[in-house]
DNA sequence: GTCTATATACTGATAGAC
DNA sequence: GTCTATCAGTATATAGAC
């Protein structure tokens, strides 16, 4: 059905689909695309193909309303912090701690994202998918591009001290993503835990490992 | 033949199968371990399936081989300056910038390495796969502690400060893993242009991006 | 809207010629 | 040591019953 007008509005939930998408994301993260069957998503659903294939045309569809999904929940994971009074770095602070955060607590969606990242090696596509996939890296590039803005404003504000901007923000960037690979929720883990550790990350991440003079 | 002592020992080489190793990893690297199929590597180097499959055994396997190669030329970059008798963070400095350029200088290995990472997710394999997963797993964490262990001599002379040594371990390493993701060499790219890049990025790790006060 | 076939294609692995 | 031919297993996607 989807009538996406902008890759951010939500357009599921209504029909329940998200229950697709959860399913799909899990046996992503799990197994990864290309080992996970349409028949392994169906069965994690409780139900067979027919259902999935009601709704999307194809694998490669439904991978790609994953990977929105996730992004869609990134930006609304940040944007809220990213502006205010305070100087750029505090602000900075905000975000990653946010985007930590959000890849904690959808591990599986944001799995995904990170897989999607590296696939720009869908090898054959069909043309309509090549512009959808083209679309999903112009997302991936705004949400970079957030981080940057700020970050340059710190650097005019002079609260943030680095050789290059760009290089910073995907460094940062790099060692949250990276939560994807080693982070899994402990049995009785509570949101403290998490918030612990986005900040030991961000702590990291803003002071380095340097000790003073 | 594979006699196999240490995960590190040099055990390719002299049979030309390198080349099988490379075109593996450049394969890999492009579309996926799942979406690489052995005809795609055999059509990289040239010949046909039936020449790979007289040096491995299985798809998995030739996998296995690449990945410990990566790491075998990850260990060779770092230990070299792991040791001597400067303050640990220095040491620590020189560690992160062997990785980085590394990680830059045979893309394809590591590219691979990372996906290895994501890949205890191999589901249904043989117990012998199992083992060499196993140890692969391994092989990836006494690469960590390498890191590790300076930075906790770093905490111990003073030279670094961090709220918890493991996690920024971690956030560092993840930052330098993402090179895989977004580092793509330039057409006329020299050894300069990757040490400077890596300076940036050991820098972003080492100093954090809050300005001092 | 969901399920049960089924068509079609592809891939990992093997056997045997050269 | 490399190639060709081929088998068996599996996966995407469709068609049609309920």
């Amino acid at each position: 059905m989807s009538s996406e007008k902008s890759p951010l509005s939500p357009r599921i939930d209504k029909t329940g689909n998200i229950d697709i998408l959860i399913a799909a994301a899990e046996c992503f993260m799990e197994q990864g695309y290309h080992a996970t069957s349409i028949d392994d998503v169906a069965r994690r659903l409780g139900a067979t193909k027919g259902r999935i294939y009601h709704y999307y045309r194809s694998k490669t569809e439904l991978f790609f309303d994953v990977h929105r999904e996730g992004m869609r929940r990134n930006f609304e994971a940040v944007t809220p912090v990213m502006k205010g009074p305070e100087p750029a770095a505090r602000r900075l602070n905000a975000m990653f701690r946010q985007h930590a955060l959000s890849m904690m607590e959808n591990l599986a969606l944001e799995a995904v994202v990170v897989q999607g990242v590296e696939m720009h090696r869908f090898g054959a596509t069909t043309p309509e998918q090549r512009r959808t996939l083209a679309e999903l890296m112009t997302v991936r590039n705004d949400f970079e591009s957030l981080f940057k803005r700020v970050a340059y404003e710190g650097v005019e504000d002079g609260s943030i001290r680095t050789s290059d901007v760009s290089v910073a923000v995907k460094v940062a960037l790099g060692a949250i993503n990276w939560l994807s690979i080693w982070y899994r929720p402990r049995p009785a883990e509570t949101r403290d835990d998490r918030e612990i550790l986005a900040d030991k990350i961000v702590d990291s991440i803003m002071q380095g490992l340097n000790a003073p003079d």
